[in-house]
DNA sequence: TAGCAATGTGTTTTTAGTACATATTTGTAT
DNA sequence: ATACAAATATGTACTAAAAACACATTGCTA
């Protein structure tokens, strides 16, 4: 049972190794972007024959040489060049046919990156923006995991600053407000927003106006 | 690299075995009961020479044939013999040198279970109750784990009604102030703690009274 | 230079949260 | 039996946050 959990490493290596050590594990990465008013998620075509045609997160096994944590941006900086990201751990999807090549549990992470300023080195050409609002499925149970992420997501911008991230350095407040209503989905009251973002003290006025807009400028902040 | 997630189950059997699959995935719970005011977890004694005399959590290698999501009620139920607990996933650990003997990552569940209602069958006489407020270190990284547990239940309890689980089938308000704030470590006033419960609609007036206290009786509830 | 479109700000109303006091019921000790 | 202690039960005033709502201003464009 859980005897091979207090062995020593000696006896573990020798141990069932077959029964205990056929698990693999991965990370998978629902990369956030934000681009003309909608958020997008960062995707690979999947090259099983399985699901054929479908899209799937960025992910890698995890190597016995690294920290699960190290392992997401790893992968990150492996497919996209970044490695400024920031970077939160969500859940461990772990259910015993998600992946039919064999047995994979996967421990998810959620990123969020500004699209425009990290240009991307997109090594690799099968990999693209989608809009979330547009993906109907996935390949594995990657649709299940980006509803978690975007659930998380959700809750996450209401209480910490970490919306910032998808943005570039400086932007106005109208299109913060876009964003926070691109991911929360719903129409939020201009002045209303203002107000709550006034007092939660996340931004400074950078005392510059908005450029290239088709209408009064706005001011700047970060 | 990533190639193994993408090959087929014959590929992955007969490919890099050691270098992929020398990892080992296990579940550990920390399962909180409440008793005289006080929280407490169920702990087993450390049966690894590195950590003699501390005690850890329950916890077990993931069999290659379960579900990630079962695993946690397997050994609740192999060491406590209950069935019908709360369970809820938490957060994965996998840092390098977490473990002595050998390379462990584990994903972590909290349980909620009524000490007093469901007699434990400790089998086992090296598992047994400690106050959280009393615990100073434990095994492994488990001290970190019951901590990051502790705050996820501290949030959990403000939102959702899952605190029920750690009281019987009837109790009374006072009781359920007493648990709030064994959790939230602070005090609350009663007046406004009543109304705040009230309006959330998780409680069922049982119309029966308090017994055998040495004081005024109040109503009992579910 | 008139009109459009978006910025920038303030007031009122409603709701939730906090602080606080008094009357009532039961058990217990005299 | 009666007085006292201890906990129940309940209500009101104050404060802070959230929601609803309107108007004057700036800059671009036709």
């Amino acid at each position: 049972m859980d005897k091979l959990m207090h062995l020593k490493t000696a006896e573990v290596e020798k141990s069932s190794h077959l029964d205990y050590f056929n698990i693999a594990i991965s990370v998978d990465c629902v990369i956030f972007g934000y681009d003309k008013k909608e958020l997008e998620i960062l995707l690979i075509k999947s090259d099983l024959e399985e699901f054929a045609g479908l899209w799937s997160l960025l992910g890698d096994l995890i190597r016995p040489d690294e920290d699960i944590e190290s392992a997401p941006y790893r992968v990150l900086n492996e497919r996209t060049g970044l490695d400024d990201v920031y970077l939160e751990q969500v859940y461990t999807f772990g259910a015993l046919n998600r992946h039919p090549s064999g047995r994979v549990i996967t421990t998810v992470y959620y990123s969020l990156i500004d699209v425009n300023h990290h240009k991307l080195q997109l090594t690799e050409n099968e990999v693209h923006w989608h809009k979330v609002a547009d993906i109907k499925n996935l390949a594995f149970d990657h649709k299940l995991i980006m509803d978690t992420c975007l659930q998380r997501l959700r809750q996450q911008v209401m209480e910490k600053p970490v919306i910032f991230n998808l943005l570039p350095e400086k932007f106005s407040l109208r299109e913060l407000q876009d964003l926070y209503q691109a991911i929360l989905g719903v129409q939020l009251d201009r002045r209303n927003f203002r107000k709550k973002i006034a007092l939660k003290d996340w931004l400074v006025d950078l005392h510059e106006m908005e450029d290239n807009v088709p209408h009064r400028p706005g001011k700047l902040y970060k």
